[in-house]
DNA sequence: ATATACATGTAACAAGTTACATGATTTA
DNA sequence: TAAATCATGTAACTTGTTACATGTATAT
């Protein structure tokens, strides 16, 4: 049974053919994706995925000056996937260093704390407007049926912009309140 | 430099001395505190900021069998996390494995996405709810002044409804959008 | 000349989870 | 008498990050 990063490769090896090299780009920063790694992880992850025969590598001349492996899906990786997105998914951990810094603000510096959390909004706005640039694109691109993998990009940006949104009142709220 | 666990102990201990093992009952499940952990993280880190002096623990016989060592926060441990809490929080790295399989999800049989969704829903109304009487609690409770511990409880509670709410919202959304 | 993109890997470390270990007291 | 609560610790393992290692081609 793969690691959930073993199933984040294959939904994206499930799109397209990919090289190793290109499944770290994706995974740099997660986009409508909620995802990320770095390509140490991802190496051995994908030679796992091909000894599962789940994945299947071809080795290509690829337009850097080394040979490159193009990983694809086999079917039974698809069938380990789709069986795997069905499955209740486990109760969120919500982790956060944010709130976490939150919950002890009280015996901060009052203008102190009223700057961080005022930072922590400008990053949400920040990412907010990154993810309403490519809501954009996407709805300008064409219809967004949902069977398509297109329509499920969309829908985990739509997450994104909900999330950095709801963060961002929170954070006008905080602020009033700190006065 | 404490680890972000370590400044989660020191955050619950700024409030009030507390035993490891009345620590780990605190961070087993995060209500209104977005961290978690379990005692055998705990008591070595525990014993980590004991060495750098930002807590101090006593032996005292507690209620079980077995003594106990009482921890309290020293004035250089309060220090280092005021410190620490008005610092530029670290942009969220966004993980979330309900995102990663709504982001496949288009290679399932519809019937089965529906139903994972649907699933998705039903725990953040869980969650919602059980957030909400903490709430209500706590503004039962009385007059909510934002210069006490007690506020910033709040404040991370309101977070957490926020988050649920709107990821109901978004299910509502997507199961809508299903068919 | 210098930096960036291409391309894949290993090693060392940090953080977090699960299992192992012990054992008294209280509640059902 | 069986389970839960109290109470603290270690060991093994998994996951994830940062650093080390190598080396060409292209753009500035």
């Amino acid at each position: 049974m793969p690691s959930t990063l073993g199933y984040a490769l294959l939904g994206l090896l499930a799109r397209e053919p990919r090289t190793g090299y290109e499944l770290a780009q994706a995974l740099r920063i997660p986009v409508g994706y909620f995802w990320s790694a770095s390509h140490s992880q991802i190496y051995p992850e994908l030679a796992r995925l091909e000894a599962d025969s789940l994945v299947h590598g071809r080795v290509v001349p690829g337009p850097g000056p080394r040979d490159t492996k193009r990983y694809t899906i086999s079917a039974a990786g698809r069938r380990a996937l789709a069986a795997w997105v069905v499955m209740p998914a486990e109760l969120e951990e919500a982790r956060s260093e944010e709130l976490l810094k939150t919950y002890s603000l009280w015996l901060a510096d009052p203008a102190a704390a009223r700057e961080m959390v005022s930072g922590l909004r400008d990053s949400h706005r920040e990412m907010l407007s990154r993810y309403e640039r490519i809501a954009a694109e996407m709805e300008h691109d064409g219809p967004l049926d949902p069977v398509t993998p297109r329509f499920f990009d969309y829908a985990t940006l739509r997450r994104g912009l909900s999330f950095e949104r709801h963060a961002i009142a929170w954070c006008d709220w905080l602020l009033g309140a700190l006065g």
